[in-house]
DNA sequence: AGTGAGCGC
């Protein structure tokens, strides 16, 4: 079983191991994924986590939500199901 | 560059 959560308001200078390592301090991360406008190459400024279980995600995001990374204050919560991806 | 939701041609 694993959780996602979704990280919003991040810093452009956050990557995937840098998400990976602030919230492996409260559990295990199964994975971690900066979105990257495929236009531009530059960070959308958000992110997703999937941690191994609610419980771990759930202290992550208490812990971290609004925190300082990057420069600015992120937003953590947890993650809806994925959109549909376009095919156009 | 900023209120947003991911993948894979």
């Amino acid at each position: 079983m694993s959780q996602k959560i979704y990280v919003g308001n991040l810093g452009y200078s956050i990557d995937d191991s840098a998400l990976s390592e602030k919230f492996a301090e409260f559990g295990t991360v199964q994975s971690s994924k900066v979105i990257i406008d495929r236009d531009t190459n530059r960070s959308k400024g958000f992110a997703f986590v999937e941690m191994s279980s609610a419980i771990e995600a759930d202290r992550a995001i208490n812990a971290l939500n609004g925190t300082e990374f990057g420069g600015r204050a992120m937003n953590v919560s947890e993650a809806k199901p994925m959109a549909p991806k376009s095919r156009y």
